[in-house]
DNA sequence: TGAATAGTGTCTTTCAGACAATATGCC
DNA sequence: GGCATATTGTCTGAAAGACACTATTCA
């Protein structure tokens, strides 16, 4: 499959028209079965996408071409496939749009209101990625119509749930953060410790002191110096660093 | 509903067979029907019914009487019902089998491996729930043949991937312990501080210093003295404390 | 040499953890 | 009075937070 951004549309299209097509056929079946009271919900995944581009944390939003909530934008999601573990579902979704795979993706929680898509029951559950941003396509960061990147502190109006599970993921991020070194997952293999502490004071909505933080994140032991540096600017270059190892993945 | 713990059988049998019913009913349509790629999977919500008992961190466990695990543990679960929220569908359950509501409720997460219920494609919500032992009825708390509480440390063997449950769940209470009390709910309405500290030692797995413990839990101001007194055994009297307010809930 | 960012150490405060003696009620 | 648990404070070590100057590169 194309790893294209223009898919996207069509994608998000398709997993709509299913279901209202399976709504349909539900509400036939539930009309002559003996299956009422148990009238099975749908189930999808929905993926807060983060990057950090231009010193921001942002995620991808997608905007709806069919009802409802039509011209609204929404998260990329989609049904479970037969066979595919949650994770997978997920990572699944995160390729379709971004183009990108192997990206740290990690569960938030199932949201399940009975009215959030009014069209039927939908249960959804949520997962967030972290992109680094030297990972995705020039064509996924152009500005299209249909999808497009918004710094988490400038949501426009969400379709559906979408603006709960967007706060209820940065929030999971930022506990997260606390006790695991995840902010790694936003930059590139190599990156300079004034970088990843902009990850942090994004993440964490504060700004940091210097010292304080490279002490904290030197001791960890969990960086290696490359020997390279980076040099921008007409000032003194910074040296590079790359994760010592064993970046947590999915979660089943 | 008569909350007795001899229906739970009975309702884990019809939950059981449902989901034969629907997934044979399920089968027909997906052989008739255009949707085959996007096969709908069930859900259910399983409850990790935790309370302390002997000083011991329990859990409520049901003994399967059908196929598959027949004659092996599993957690109280089943269908979620047509316009109910998934804490509403959690509280019920937890209501099927002990009789009790208005009960602490939290979402563990999904869990959706395609192959945790060979019968069909079912991805269940899990929630702990914290019920004070005190709210059980005795007979609840008999020890039948089909329903019983287990030591967390002395689980029996479980059917599907509910020892994976159980695990998450324990997990996820120790670590929302560290940030908010709900130790307390574990507990009757009044309660002494030494009471309190044994549900911190159960759920932690570990002794913890009498002073720094007092120190702690009084400085955080949650706790309101009754003026009443414990007398028990030919000693001390222990002050009997109660919750400051706003004991967190369900949450959507 | 001036502009711009990289890189570094000390002091203070705060919080967690170790530790033991007195108080009170019942038999 | 003896037993059993309740109740209370200090000291120490570790970690977090405040804080300012030197180093290096390039224009």
């Amino acid at each position: 499959m194309a790893p294209s951004s223009l898919s996207q549309t069509a994608a998000q299209a398709g997993a709509d028209d299913f279901l209202t097509q399976i709504y349909q056929e539900k509400e036939r079946a539930s009309s002559t079965s003996s299956l009422r009271t148990y009238e099975t919900p749908l189930v999808t995944v929905d993926c807060v996408i983060f990057t950090v581009q231009q010193s921001r944390l942002k995620a991808l939003l997608i905007k709806r071409s069919s009802e409802p909530c039509i011209h609204q934008w929404a998260l990329p999601g989609g049904f479970i496939q037969v066979g595919e573990t949650l994770p997978e579902a997920a990572a699944r979704q995160l390729f379709d749009e971004t183009g990108v795979s192997n990206v740290y993706l990690q569960q938030i929680r199932a949201f399940g209101s009975p009215d959030r898509d009014p069209r039927a029951r939908v249960i959804t559950i949520g997962f967030f990625a972290l992109v680094s941003s030297n990972r995705l396509a020039p064509k996924t960061t152009e500005t299209t119509e249909d999808v497009d990147w918004f710094c988490i502190n400038e949501l426009p109006e969400l379709a559906f749930d979408h603006q709960k599970i967007i706060e209820t993921a940065h929030t999971q991020l930022r506990d997260t953060l606390e006790e695991t070194p995840i902010a790694f997952q936003l930059l590139p293999d190599m990156f300079t410790l004034t970088e990843l502490q902009k990850v942090y004071e994004l993440i964490e909505n504060k700004s940091l002191d210097k010292r304080n933080f490279r002490k904290k994140i030197l001791q960890g032991g969990l960086l290696v110096e490359t020997g390279q540096y980076k040099k921008e600017g007409r000032h003194r270059p910074a040296s590079l660093y790359r994760f010592a190892s064993g970046m947590p993945t999915e979660e089943a």
